[in-house]
RNA sequence: GGCCCCGUAGCGCAGUUGGUUAGCGCGCCGCCCUGUCACGGCGGAGGCCGCGGGUUCGAGUCCCGUCGGGGUCGCCA
């Protein structure tokens, strides 16, 4: 090793030795004919005195220095009690500069802040600051709790392929051309789902992997072209034990910050997230409800209000909002795709204002703010029209009026489970909320087609697929889907059953899911698992506002990586021998063994 | 693909109803300084105001387009 000692390591207890230490310039104060020099590298940051001039007038910030000096006490005074190597210092008798460093593109100071476009093109500077090195430090202690727990749980960590092939379902694949069969293409991995199921088959019985997944859609703030799920299969389980072994993951995750995750976490079911808070998500850090109006409302005259479905949420203190506040929530909805939304002030003294209380009855006045929860001074949003839009409508409002209300505790950790998910949707509803549906059938899968239904629906699954429920369950964070899964179908009578009410044909099935069909043939054990969203998880614990905060090298918007400057143009030669413009391989002709067409 | 916000010195920002030489802080460069710790003092350099059009006597400022970044809706089984 070049030095002898971890700089932040210093203490009382090493004055009088002489060391060796290694870092960088975080800090040069020359003061003439002393300089001190603070000295920073991964276990902290100490002051190394030097008093030769010569010396320390030529360093810069960030100069990567090999310093030798011997360990002092600080005369009292001039200890730094925010230093955690405060009550010492090193006094250099040689310093060797390792390498010197260019002025820099943004300062490295945890005190300032930078634009994360700049700090992403030199995220190798940027990762030198406390914050960034501290969440990409966090997550490889999450990886490893992760890991230890499923180690105790006897799992066995398997690596499966990411040149893969293309599925129909889902999102927009990542698409490598193959040279050896040009016109062929391999896809990345949305996720491993079915390779794990293969090895369930393969008689792993408790599998995981910290796995990288690729999905070429547009961005979000929690959205990167790839990611990194915590992938997890079990055979020979129920619902419960896949649940109680997340939960284990979780809470090892979640003391790395000292939080106690409370057990067992609550759940809930899909339809009651849907109905308290218009969200499969529900972020439970904030009460405030949704209340439902239908039947307060059923024999309204109000036209508006004479609809499948009508809800409320309260906005607490709403009804001093000036009219222009007002009509900014109207803008707000007409964003989000609604009409806009409807409101009543409920004033100090109980009477009802707002263009909506001109519509409908006395009756409905005098009892509506009870039925709904409201004080005087408070504002009811309403959304009427049907059911699930509207819903939707009011569980974005209640996140709003929570944000502007301040009514959520940024300091808690919410969790939920969020269970009994339907097994499949109208494909009517995906299609007009831009679904591409799979198959030709009137129902489309809400989780995927491999999603095992609960046992009490198996014999009306024909007749009544939408009451169908599914042995589906996702955990919930602070409103944040950390992840999800279910229970697989490994019956071939029951998948049949499925792909039937889906639409999806014998031969349809075969040459998309094929050699997971074969597989099954073969004594598939009952199975299933789950996978949650490792970036998602560590934002969370580290309190960052974007996943992008704990990738070491994320992509920014555009799928653009602002410092390798990825995508980048490839070479004629390099298109023609990767085969990129080869007329396209015979659809369906996966066969290693078939001939490949030119 | 739609909508909203932001592009001014290396970084963070200000820039009035359109008006003369575009400022401030940090950083950078030089000099000074023996106890600082986001050291301090003096001096200096550094700008295609994202880019391209337009309006105007005159544009950082107004208009149109475009590129880049962020957020969001669509999308993400």
């Amino acid at each position: 090793m070049i030095r002898t000692h971890g700089a932040g390591a210093l203490r009382a207890e090493h004055v009088g030795q002489t060391v060796t230490l290694a870092g960088w310039v975080a800090n040069r104060r020359d003061h003439g004919g002393v300089a001190f020099i603070d000295l920073r590298e991964a276990s902290g940051v100490v002051q190394v005195v030097i008093r030769d001039e010569d010396v320390a007038h030529q360093l810069r910030a960030e100069f990567c220095l090999k310093v030798t000096g011997e360990v002092t006490a600080r005369k009292e005074g001039n200890e730094n009690p925010n230093l955690a190597t405060g009550q010492v210092e090193v006094v250099a008798t040689q310093v060797e500069v390792l390498s010197t460093a260019a002025p820099l593109p943004f300062p490295i100071s945890d005190h300032v802040d930078v634009g994360e476009e700049v700090r992403l093109k030199h995220r190798y500077l940027d990762l030198r600051r406390s914050g960034p090195a501290a969440a990409i430090r966090l997550r490889s202690k999450v990886n490893k709790a992760a890991r230890d727990v499923l180690d105790r749980h006897d799992f066995v960590e398997v690596e499966t392929p990411t040149l893969t092939r293309s599925t129909p379902e889902g999102a927009r694949d990542f698409l490598v051309p193959a040279r050896l069969h040009p016109g062929s293409w391999y896809a990345l991995p949305q996720s491993p789902q079915l390779f794990k199921q293969l090895l369930m088959v393969g008689g792993m019985e408790r599998y995981y992997q910290i796995a990288r997944c690729y999905r070429d859609e547009d961005f979000r703030a929690d959205r990167q072209p790839e990611f990194t799920q915590l992938d997890i299969e079990m055979s020979f389980v129920e619902q419960e034990d896949v649940i109680a072994l997340m939960e284990d993951v979780l809470a090892e995750m979640w003391k790395l910050i000292d939080v106690e995750i409370p057990r067992p976490i609550p759940r809930m079911t899909y339809a009651e997230a849907m109905a308290k808070y218009g969200s499969d998500k529900p972020d439970l850090r904030m009460g405030n409800e949704l209340v439902e109006c239908t039947d307060y409302f059923k024999d309204t005259p109000f036209r508006v209000f004479q609809a499948e479905y009508v809800g409320a949420v309260v906005m607490p203190g709403g009804a001093s909002q000036p009219r222009k506040q007002l009509d900014a929530w109207q803008e707000w909805a007409k964003q989000r795709g609604a009409r806009g939304l409807a409101y009543v002030l409920v004033q100090e003294d109980g009477t009802l204002g707002g263009p909506v209380a001109k519509n409908i009855t006395d009756e409905e006045k005098a009892g509506l703010a009870a039925h709904v929860g409201a004080q005087p001074g408070d504002c009811i949003f309403f959304a009427a029209g049907a059911t699930k839009s509207s819903r939707a409508l009011l569980g974005a409002a209640r996140l709003e009026i929570g944000r502007r209300c301040g009514l959520i505790d940024t300091s808690a950790f919410a969790f939920t489970w969020v269970v009994d998910a339907p097994l499949f949707e109208p494909a009517s509803e995906a299609v007009a909320s831009g679904d591409v549906a799979v198959g030709g059938g009137a129902w489309t899968a809400v989780h995927h087609a491999f999603t095992s239904p609960k046992p009490e629906f198996l014999d009306t699954l024909e007749e009544s697929p939408g009451e169908a429920l599914a042995y589906a369950y996702d955990i919930v964070c602070n409103g944040s889907e950390l992840g999800g899964g279910s229970i697989r179908i490994h019956r071939e009578d029951v998948q049949k059953r499925v792909f039937s009410v889906m639409g999806i044909g014998e031969d349809e099935a075969q040459e998309k899911f094929g050699f997971l069909l074969d597989a099954f043939k073969y004594g598939a054990p009952p199975h299933g698992g789950i996978a949650v969203g490792m970036d998602r998880i560590c934002a969370i614990l580290s309190g960052a506002d974007s996943i992008r905060d704990v990738i070491a090298f994320p992509k920014s918007g555009g799928g653009f990586d602002p410092l390798t400057a990825a995508p980048a143009p490839i070479t004629p030669a390099q298109r023609k021998e990767a085969g990129v413009d080869a007329p396209p391989a015979k659809a369906g002709d996966a066969d290693p063994d078939g001939q490949q067409p030119a």
